[in-house]
RNA sequence: GGGUUUAUAGCUCAGUUGGUUAGAGCGCCACGUUGACAUCGUGGAGGUCGGCAGUUCGAAUCUGCCUAAACCCACCA
């Protein structure tokens, strides 16, 4: 229940087991990816975040000195379209606000909803450590951010132009180029005719966005192309707006495409701009911020594009210039925030140069400093790389870090660096040379800086927010940098990995954290992917009431293999509590067989003639050897399994089984309780990382502990040298015949309870000691009334009967047995056995394999044809006494 | 248009360097409740490993082609 978790995330907090300090051990060191800080917690942070914690807490049991710090991103955009959403209900614009005015809504916006998330990750477990606690906007987060654009500036990363760039009319900035997501959409294709000056003649042209036409400063056609060959140097009138407009030819046109003819609108398209650049021709901006129609189109002006889409068009056809309109799917660009259509527009925008920065970047990934994993993941990392281009980082929003650049004169041509307006001041008399500046001639630029610009900082500045002006790490910095594993989902790894990395190599010189392990995305059982739009995702809170926070986690990681998207699926999560109950149920059956007024020390002791123990601890130390290895691939969901099973099949369902008592009401012996409380004890070690809570309670209640000995904070189990192989295959054996009774049991209808005499015909003498060593085992499990172990047995009459890897077992039925259904039941198996021994005799019998394959194969192979023809010939013998 | 990846039981996935008449969980079927757990136990039925060809003594595994799907990147109107 939510209750006792909660008992005991304030334990662990209180007692400072997450707050990590340098010292003398190795670092083993994670960052959050910082959710936005008014995000409430979804199905992606819940993945994300326990995948974290459960690395975290593995790390801390092994001895690491285990730092995980949270923070929350302030979310550039994201938080600001949210705050002028607000405000609109309430009735205010944000251009009726000052910027001062805004920011004061902002913040209270971010004080009231700001740690939700990291208040929601507790209930999740998480175990951050808390007084570690960064936000990006905080004050010396923020002088960071400014100190890496003044040192990019001085290194001459970073520059101011006129470029085109993506436009989002919603939000009213620009946008970097990851954030513009292309969807393929139907679309028209219109051919408009443009009259050609002094003729009767017309060229036509086909395009997406007639609105444009407005803009449109000449028409373009491939040189090569012979059927408008006469026409380049004429001169078009553009529709609707008559201006005239030249006839070009430019390479770039396809002439296969369309009608072979590009009308050039160089202010709305990039390649009409780079062609427009190239001859020269004059550039019309046609749209304000907000998409509607500029004062300069001189028609539709004030109506949105698309409105003007469809008066233009309408107007065309009116006018007789409308020759066809085709349906076509082509690409449009939206906003990642604000899924508006994007505008290319050319504007004024400050820029981050990134072929120096990418070049260690990507060599470090290549050569696996940085690992990711999955390793396919490289592949985009490194096309991404090689194809970059220069970052625009400035926004027109005022919810950010504010750009450190000061204008004094009268445009924006001439403006200083600086960290504030003092210093601008300073710097600004000097650059100008004129000494009657006031301080009101100065203004700071009005943008902030992309989001991204500041979380590519976060593994640095985290530890020491002065590190980019001093460059000299401080001791935090140097102990916990670089961090050992990003986790993060493949969709930000351009936004956000790519960009701390370049920025670790960058400042520090240094690789950021050496593992990337890449999540997939949530999505539900049709594979849509979760969203607050579809509705189609569980708050997570309510997940966690429902089935506390361990199952959740469980159902979280269980079906979430590396590198694939998880089809989220309720039911894991209440296999994850029913997994909780089992644990519970154990301990309590544990409990149960105390006796009264003793005290029980779990035992790390195994019993050296106790064939259960052996197995259980041969169960448990290859069980530790194959969680290492899925760990160290990051296989979380094999590990997971793999415990799971360990507690739940090998644990309760055998080895507490044969620890029972042999008679009701008895209670367990309390050496026996001992060993197997001992047992379980590592087990709830082996489980903590995936489900902290339940383990630390059942930890805490197997034997009174002081504080320094929380399981959150005890040792991994080690690894024992001693072999159990032996053990645990004789143990395997006996299983295999329990099982095989089990289903004479089933198939023949006897009643569970009815007592059972056994006779057990190994394989030779050699074998007799064994089992007859673990008979108690099968009395344990089975409704025994006598047991006989006998290598010369005979079958007595009617009698069910089984062969188990050359074992046979027969079980006198002396007028239970249905003979038919006996025979039926052995004749079912004798047909398995005989098409297997069929492959096995047909690969003998083939010269090739026995000449060809090594000689261990073919032994191999002999082997199980001796061992099938034998069980066969017991099984034969076995039917065909039933015929006589 | 380029690139990456996937295709195995009704569903979600394992299957290490080719040598298992292919495994797990869920779901399904049958049986089972006198004290750990029906949030359970026991047993069982489900697959010619997308298709076709090839390499090999031997292919779910390697190669080629085909089909289907997913994702990423890209300025074709």
């Amino acid at each position: 229940p939510s209750s006792t978790e909660e008992k005991w995330y304030s334990y662990w907090e209180e007692n400072g087991y997450f707050h990590s300090e340098p010292d003398d051990r190795e670092s083993y060191t994670v960052v959050i990816p910082p959710p936005n800080v008014t995000g409430v917690l979804h199905m992606g942070h819940m993945l994300n975040n326990t995948i974290q914690d459960v690395l975290v807490r593995r790390a801390r049991m092994k001895g690491y000195n285990a730092c995980w710090v949270p923070g929350t991103d302030h979310a550039s955009i994201a938080t600001e379209a949210k705050v002028v959403q607000k405000l609109r209900k309430e009735g205010i614009k944000k251009s009726d606000l000052t910027r001062d005015e805004f920011l004061d809504h902002a913040w209270s916006w971010t004080d009231e909803h700001g740690g939700i998330i990291l208040q929601q990750l507790k209930k999740l477990g998480a175990s951050c450590d808390w007084k570690r606690t960064r936000f990006t906007l905080e004050d010396e987060l923020y002088n960071s951010v400014i100190d890496c654009f003044i040192e990019l500036y001085d290194r001459g990363y970073i520059y101011r132009g006129q470029r085109m760039v993506n436009w989002d009319p919603a939000a009213q900035t620009a946008l970097s180029d990851e954030e513009v997501i292309h969807k393929e959409v139907q679309s028209r294709l219109y051919h408009v005719k443009y009259p050609i000056k002094g003729t009767d003649e017309f060229i036509t042209i086909a395009t997406t966005r007639p609105e444009t036409i407005l803009a449109d400063t000449a028409v373009c056609v491939n040189p090569k192309d012979e059927r408008y060959k006469n026409l380049v140097g004429k001169t078009v009138i553009i529709p609707v707006v008559n201006r005239e407009a030249p006839i070009i030819s430019d390479d770039y046109v396809d002439p296969e495409f369309g009608t072979g003819c590009l009308k050039i609108t160089p202010a709305h398209d990039q390649n009409d701009y780079e062609i427009g650049m190239k001859h020269d021709l004059e550039v019309i901006d046609m749209l304000n911020p907000d998409g509607t129609v500029a004062e300069i189109a001189g028609h539709y002006v004030g109506s949105d594009r698309f409105e003007a889409r469809k008066q233009i068009v309408k107007d065309l056809d009116e006018q007789g210039l409308l020759v066809k309109v085709d349906e076509i799917a082509n690409k449009v660009g939206y906003s990642e925030r604000t899924d508006a259509v994007i505008e290319p527009r050319l504007s004024l925008q400050w820029f981050c140069r990134m072929d120096e920065l990418s070049k260690p970047a990507l060599e470090h990934v290549m050569n696996d400093d940085i690992r990711f994993h999955p390793a396919k993941f490289k592949n985009s990392y490194r096309h991404w790389m090689e194809n970059i281009r220069d970052w625009c980082i400035s926004r027109q929003l005022w919810w950010g870090h504010r750009i450190p650049a000061w204008y004094y004169g009268n445009g924006d041509e001439e403006y200083v660096i600086a960290r504030s307006a003092e210093e601008a001041f300073e710097k600004a008399k000097i650059e100008s040379g004129n000494h009657s500046l006031a301080k009101t001639d100065i203004r700071q630029d009005e943008d902030v800086l992309d989001t991204w610009f500041s979380s590519w900082l976060w593994p640095i500045t985290v530890f020491d927010p002065d590190f980019i002006r001093s460059a000299e790490p401080n001791s935090e910095l140097a102990y916990y940098y670089p961090t050992r594993d990003l986790v993060t989902a493949p969709e930000i790894m351009f936004f956000w990995v790519a960009r701390m990395i370049m920025a670790g190599y960058a400042f520090a010189d240094e690789k950021p954290f050496s593992d990337v392990y890449y999540h997939g995305i949530v999505r539900d059982e049709k594979r849509r992917k979760m969203s607050k739009s579809l509705g189609n995702s569980p708050d997570p809170i309510e997940l966690i009431e429902k089935y506390g926070a361990d199952g959740t986690r469980v159902g979280m990681l269980f079906s979430s293999p590396a590198g694939n998207d998880l089809l989220f699926d309720e039911n894991l999560c209440e296999q994850g509590r029913n997994f909780s109950n089992k644990i519970w149920n154990a301990f309590r059956f544990l409990t149960m067989n105390m006796d009264e007024g003793e005290s029980y020390t779990p035992s790390s002791e195994i019993d050296p003639e106790n064939i259960a123990d052996k197995w259980m601890m041969g169960r448990i130390q290859s069980t530790l050897k194959e969680m290492e290895k899925d760990f160290s691939n990051y296989r979380l969901n094999e590990a997971l399994k793999k415990i799971y099973s360990l507690v739940w099949d090998d644990f309760c369902d055998w080895y507490i089984e044969v620890c029972k008592a042999d008679q009701y009401g008895e209670n367990i012996p309390k050496e026996k309780l001992e060993r197997a409380l001992g047992f379980f004890e590592i087990l709830m070690k082996m489980l903590h990382p995936f489900m902290p809570f339940i383990t630390e309670e059942i930890w805490q209640r197997i034997r009174d502990r002081s504080a320094e000995e929380a399981l959150t904070i005890s040792p991994w189990p080690e690894q024992s040298d001693e072999d159990f192989t032996e053990s645990v295959s004789i143990f395997r054996m006996v299983q295999e015949q329990i099982s095989a009774i089990r289903n004479i049991q089933a198939e023949m209808n006897l009643a569970p309870k009815a007592d059972l005499d056994l006779i057990i015909k190994p394989k030779s003498e050699s074998a007799v000691d064994a089992i007859e060593s673990a008979s108690w085992v099968y009395r344990k499990l089975l409704p025994v009334k006598s047991f006989t172990v006998d290598a010369t047995a005979s079958k007595p009459q009617a009698s069910a009967a089984s062969v188990v890897s050359g074992t046979e077992i027969y079980i006198p039925l002396e007028g239970l047995i249905d003979l038919d259904k006996e025979r039926e039941r052995i004749q079912k198996e004798i047909d398995r056995l005989q098409g297997f021994l069929k492959g096995i005799e047909k690969k003998l019998s083939n010269e090739q394999f026995v000449s060809n394959a090594p000689e261990e194969v073919v032994d191999k192979e002999r082997r199980k044809k001796a061992d099938t023809e034998s069980s066969l010939q017991k099984l034969q013998d076995q039917l065909e006494e039933f015929s006589r």
